[in-house]
DNA sequence: TTAAATGCAAACGATTTGCAGGCGT
DNA sequence: ACGCCTGCAAATCGTTTGCATTTAA
């Protein structure tokens, strides 16, 4: 995503919740939306320590919730203990993860998700999210 | 599943790896079995202790995990912050989950694996495992 | 000015581990 | 007896929170 792009949805977020757009905050977002996501704190905590070593794992922690209920990010466990972080693009979509490099891959599939429907509703429930995860080799690794 | 069945492939298991059938292990795997899974080490470890209560939360996760790699559980993280474990039958099914009162409702079906194998095979992937999960709300709690 | 944000360290919840004694085999 | 198992408590890991201090607006 552009920087005009996140930024400005950043500051319509913070302005309407009585928040600030502090250094700390736009410099770890810059980071999260320049590595377009799908890293943990630990991996952004590292980022941004190499521009700021000042900055506290807290306030990576605490402006990845901004992120996240402001709806620019989504957050996941994939499997593993700690926390990923993807950039939110507005539509819904699935995952194909490489087992041996980790590579994560984004999709979507109309016919699955109406299907998905279909089951919920045989059992009587009502949806309100899912999650799909493939896990498996991507073609590079299989070689 | 029915005790003669379990007890009988974890006397295996523990034979085979050298070890042993204790009090503990055989209550704890009772009680998992007989609640037929899909608990947590927590309400797990609820049950154990009301006919035993000198039985260590330690020993409950040590038994779950012999289960696990036994292949009689299967570990899984909906969500929540704390593992659930489900009673292995040998078949892969999916899980509807409920918001409201967590109520775990397993499926299977067919096309929409189908459809999994073909997004796979578009992006060159070849498919391990997967996990599909439903949250919404069951007809119960929407009332 | 003043409430929100920061860095630090301590607190947290789920899970694991080290250890001294207990108990299947 | 041997060595795996146990209960306990302390340790660990990712994450959150309290607090005194800074800082955006």
């Amino acid at each position: 995503m552009e920087e005009e792009v996140w930024l400005g949805k950043l500051e319509v977020y913070l302005k309407k919740n009585g928040l600030r757009l502090t250094n700390q905050r736009q410099l770890i977002a810059q980071h999260f939306f320049q590595a377009d996501g799908h890293l943990d704190m630990e991996s952004l905590y590292t980022l941004v320590k190499l521009q700021d070593s000042s900055v506290g794992q807290a306030t990576v922690y605490r402006t990845l919730r901004v992120l996240v209920e402001s709806g620019l990010a989504n957050q996941s466990t994939f499997g593993g203990a700690s926390a990923r972080y993807e950039v939110a693009d507005g539509q819904h979509h699935d995952h194909l993860i490489c087992v041996t490099c980790n590579k994560i891959i984004e999709f979507h599939h109309e016919s699955i998700e109406r299907l998905q429907d279909e089951v919920a509703e045989a059992h009587g429930f009502v949806l309100e999210s899912h999650k799909m995860e493939l896990f498996g080799q991507c073609a590079n690794c299989r070689g």
